[in-house]
DNA sequence: GGTTGACCTGGAGTACGCTCCAGGTGGGAT
DNA sequence: ATCCCACCTGGAGCGTACTCCAGGTCAACC
């Protein structure tokens, strides 16, 4: 934020806390370049900033709905490139969206079916 | 069906095609006893049965709504083991039921934010 | 009756995404 | 000062669900 203000920074504990991932796997996710090389203290332990938090909740919502990790590799890189990147992240964007919309209407069909399935039986009870 | 008409067989082949499941897919199935063994004719190759197909019909919807195999397998059993199980196979169902539901809700929101990003992005343009 | 292609087996290999481990350092509360 | 616990690294290991391969057999059509 300002020049002078405390920027907020979080250990390791802390966005396992709040990003649900684990402490390995942010380790791993730094590691194959899904985030950037994280800023450490005088010791060598990381200490995450308020970008990178959010740039895990991103990174939280694409695994969520089934994005593949190299694909999100290939997401971040465009991210880091620049703002001439923002079109090619919205065709990223669009065409997981249309997956994710396709997922949801295939477990919706899938469901009856096994809704249909639970009815069959009760029947039989 | 009656004693003398022909019962309906599938090759490999038009199993493949009718089920989506590639072949290794189908012996593999087979092989953790997913698959009951399948018969036989007298050079060795599968010909499955109706009932294979019909089977594989709900595997493949308990599949794509991500049950893990080793459910899967608890289902067979109990289909297997008869009609006093059927209680048990409804409650194995519901559970599955409302994990299916509880993943439709989650990308559902999912894909509010990720819609909400795409439009952020369109507003930057 | 010869060729092509579907199918067979057992077992190894692959892809993905973490997860665990050993061995070691540093921070911070008491 | 001491102790404990969080954290570090590099690399190995794991769970899931297939997928591929070599080497061989049989069927079916020309």
């Amino acid at each position: 934020m300002g020049c002078c203000g405390p920027v907020s920074v979080y250990t390791p504990a802390e966005v396992v806390e709040e990003t649900g991932f684990s402490l390995d796997t942010l380790r791993y996710y730094e590691k194959i370049g899904l985030l950037e090389p994280v800023e450490r203290n005088a010791a060598g332990q990381r200490r995450f900033s308020q970008e990178d938090v959010g740039w895990l909740g991103t990174i939280r919502c694409l695994r969520d709905t089934g994005m593949p990790i190299a694909q999100m590799l290939r997401f971040a890189e465009l991210v880091r490139a620049g703002d001439h990147t923002i079109a090619d992240r919205i065709a990223l964007l669009e065409e997981h969206d249309r997956r994710v919309e396709a997922q949801i209407g295939n477990l919706t069909e899938r469901k009856r079916y096994i809704s249909d399935k639970i009815s069959y039986y009760r029947s039989v009870l």
